[in-house]
DNA sequence: TTCATTATATAACATTTGTTATATAATTAT
DNA sequence: ATAATTATATAACAAATGTTATATAATGAA
């Protein structure tokens, strides 16, 4: 009964994150997703009651990706694959990146706090940090992710000159980790 | 010869930033600056050619904002008076800190590029930093530029639970400033 | 085959925004 | 005092956008 589905949602949600990607996701409208999938809004309308319930579904689908790069960086070193997924993000998605930090940190934050309890625990695991109390991990942790997250605006932002590539950020990255726990061992 | 001016260039742009301060830059309207002003637009179209060139006035007195706040930290060291400034600003004006590192880093970077220099000269005379090479010292000023970022980022993104207040961060600042130093002077 | 269903297209409407044309009135030069 | 100047107000226009009403046509059920 109807005819054929020819713009499904999946579609929808693909064309707009297309459009988030170059423009951000302030710039994705209705028509812009329609003329993009060569319809007109009317299959958006039938699977979005509102741009607004669209674009959060972007947005889940923007920190999917999140997630997807994560999974990618599999050096059995969770606290590390973290931080290199998040700068590929911000070099790979600068645009989005941005937004998510900007606008909808709320994601990170829920995200961290939902890793950051596992990640304590893969840390105690790790032979370089033995011996740290519970706090202490948690300072460290702390630490690297101001440090991760600072270091990916900046790659986003292109506030770091263009001569940086993802390995000059990666060992950036591990040489202050470095850094962070040697000091800690010294106290 | 005319009537008297009731409206001028600075009150527009005090305006303009009273409403970025709230609602970030991309809300600032014509329209909204003439009612905050208790104006029509007209006053405000003979002062900029338009919205973009207003806009453009906003970000460079939001740009002084933050030289202001660097002013008033006067602790004798500039490298530590700008990370308390910049984290003042981010948690002061956290909307517009956004809006300046997510949409306007060129005016970051350029400052960055303008500071460095006289920073390092700053390091050198620094008890504290004694014996380092230029690259070494570079290496912490680079350092400590990511990590004073991500701090302040997540000050204004809420990232960071809202028990953290100035001294904390500041705190925190100069801790990873410690770890990073004494690191290197291990080397 | 015929008809109900519904995916899609089209077009209209309301709102927001930048911008401009026109009108008004205050000030100053003469 | 009169006239020119111009700061301001008002209103209109155009473009962009979200949203909705209506039309069209394809599909499957009867």
């Amino acid at each position: 009964m109807g005819p054929k589905i020819k713009f499904t949602r999946e579609q929808i949600i693909d064309a707009a994150f297309e459009i988030a990607r170059a423009e951000g996701t302030d710039n994705v409208t209705m028509r812009k997703i329609a003329h993009r999938m060569g319809s007109s809004v009317a299959p958006i309308y039938v699977n979005f009651k509102s741009i607004n319930e669209l674009i959060e579904a972007l947005i889940e689908k923007i920190a999917d990706i999140g997630q997807q790069l994560i999974a990618e960086e599999n050096t059995g070193s969770p606290f590390a694959d973290i931080g290199r997924a998040s700068i590929r993000f911000a070099m790979e998605y600068s645009v989005l990146f941005r937004d998510l930090v900007m606008k909808n940190s709320r994601y990170l934050k829920g995200y961290d706090e939902k890793v950051m309890p596992a990640l304590i625990e893969e840390m105690k695991k790790d032979s370089d940090l033995e011996g740290f109390s519970e706090d202490k991990l948690k300072e460290i942790l702390l630490k690297m992710r101001i440090f991760q997250l600072g270091l990916s605006v900046m790659a986003a932002s292109g506030i770091l000159s263009k001569d940086y590539d993802m390995k000059d950020l990666t060992d950036l990255l591990s040489s202050t980790a470095d850094d962070v726990i040697l000091s800690a061992r010294l106290k």
